[in-house]
DNA sequence: CGCACTCTTGAGGGAGCTCAACATTTGTGG
DNA sequence: CCACAAATGTTGAGCTCCCTCAAGAGTGCG
C-alpha cells in the first residue's frame, strides 16, 4: 500500500513515477537539477561530502517529502534507503498556477525540515541529539511509539555528527534508563516519550 | 551605501521598506506569517528556543537573503543584529508570474543556506566548525579576507552548538596557529584562508 | 563453515563543559 | 570628565563526555 503524508501535498497526477531499489543512487551532487522528486513510498537519504572524505547526512526523506531542490545543479547526493517510489517533477520555473503552487509548498516543507535538522544538531550532548532524532523520526513515520530505523548506525552517526560508537552506546544508555527499548538494531520502541522530550528539550 | 547581493534577487520595486535598529525584534516564532522580509542592508539573526531555555541560532541573514518563511506561522524568531533595512513582501500564495518566481528563487536560496548550516554543524570539532563558519561568513560579507562579526560570542556559540568559552579559546587557538588575526572581538582577518579551508574540510 | 559486514562493548586519552576568576569594553549617573 | 556598574570577552583548573583504538558478538550470504 502506498502511504502518503499530506504535508508536502501531492504532485499532479501526470507526474511520472520512478522506482528505486534499496541502495540505488537517485542523483548526485553537481548533476544538472533537471527534476525534483517527491517521495511516494520508502525512505531516501541525502548527503554531501567534504574534501577530507567525511560525509554529512543532510536529512532523511519520508513519504510526502520533496528532494532534489537545487537551483541549477543538485546540492546533495540522494540514495534510496529502502525500496522507494518517487514522483518525478520537472523543474522548469517558468510555469504558473497550480504547478508553481505545488513547488512553493514543497519548498516550504523542505525548509521546515532543514530547520528541524539544525535544531537537532544544535543540541550539545549525544543523548540529547539522539532523543531529538528519535522523536522527529517517530513523528515522520507516524507509527506511534514504534520507530522504524531504516538507516544504519553509520547514517545516524553522520547525521548527528558523532561516531557510530557513541550512537551504539547512547542507544544502550537510553535502554538502561528505560526511555526506549530496542527490538533489533532497526526497530525501537519509545517507552517513555515524555522523558525523551524532556531530554531533547522539546515543548509539545 | 546599500549593498545588495544578487543571489536572492530583489523584490519588486513596489515592496515597502522597513527599518530596524540594532537589537529590535522583527517577528516572533508562532506569529502569523503575514509577510516575508528581504534583507537590503544590515544583518539579522534568526533563532528558536527549546523548552529548557536553550537557544538555537538557525542562521544569520545578510543582504540578499530572505527570512520569515513560515507556512502559516513563523518557525523562528528574528532580530536585527545591526541597524537593518528590510523589504517587506506579502506572503499570499495565490499570485502567479513574477512575484511567485521571486518567492521561489528566494526559497531556494534560503534552503541552500540551511544546507550550509547543516554542513557546518555536522563537523565534529570546534576548530573545524569555527573555520567553516568564518569561511561562510567571509563569503557572505564579500569583504575578502576581512571578516566582520556583527554577532556576539554567545550568538556564535548558540549557532555552532558549543559554549562561549570554547568559542573564545578556539579564536585564540586559530590566532596562535597563524590562521587568523583578531582586530577586536568583532573583526577578524583570515591570514591563511587555505589553512582554514583545509581545517574545515572544504573543497573550493 | 568461512567470510564480510554491522553492531556492541571496553579501555585510555583528549576535547570541550563547568566552575571560577579576571580583563576589557560599554553604558550610566554624578 | 570621572567613577562606578553592567555587560562582554578571555583564560585557567578540574572533570566529564566522546573519540580513538581494539576486540568481540550477531547476522547474512556464498
Amino acid at each position: 500500500m502506498i502511504k502518503v503524508s499530506t504535508q508536502g501535498g501531492n504532485p499532479p497526477r501526470s507526474a511520472p513515477m520512478l522506482r528505486f531499489r534499496k541502495g540505488d543512487p537517485i542523483y548526485f551532487e553537481g548533476d544538472d537539477a533537471s527534476a525534483w522528486y517527491a517521495v511516494a513510498e520508502g525512505v531516501v537519504r541525502s548527503c554531501r561530502f567534504q574534501s577530507d572524505g567525511q560525509r554529512q547526512i543532510i536529512g532523511f526523506h519520508y513519504p510526502g517529502d520533496v528532494l532534489g531542490i537545487g537551483y541549477e545543479t543538485y546540492m546533495d547526493t540522494a540514495e534510496a534507503l529502502t525500496d522507494t517510489s518517487l514522483w518525478c517533477v520537472p523543474s522548469q520555473t517558468d510555469e504558473t498556477g497550480r504547478a508553481a503552487g505545488h513547488r512553493e509548498k514543497a519548498l516550504r516543507v523542505a525548509l521546515k525540515g532543514t530547520h528541524e535538522a539544525i535544531a537537532i544538531l544544535g543540541r550539545r550532548s549525544a543523548p540529547e541529539r539522539m532523543a531529538a532524532f528519535l522523536l522527529a523520526t517517530a513523528e515522520r513515520m507516524g507509527t506511534g511509539d514504534r520507530v522504524e530505523l531504516p538507516m544504519c548506525r553509520t547514517d545516524i552517526a553522520d547525521f548527528l555528527g558523532v561516531t557510530i560508537h557513541t550512537i551504539s552506546r547512547t542507544f544502550s544508555q537510553l535502554c538502561d534508563e528505560g526511555l526506549i527499548a530496542l527490538d533489533g538494531p532497526q526497530r525501537c520502541r519509545m517507552i517513555d516519550p515524555a522523558g525523551l522530550q524532556a531530554l531533547a528539550g522539546e515543548y509539545r
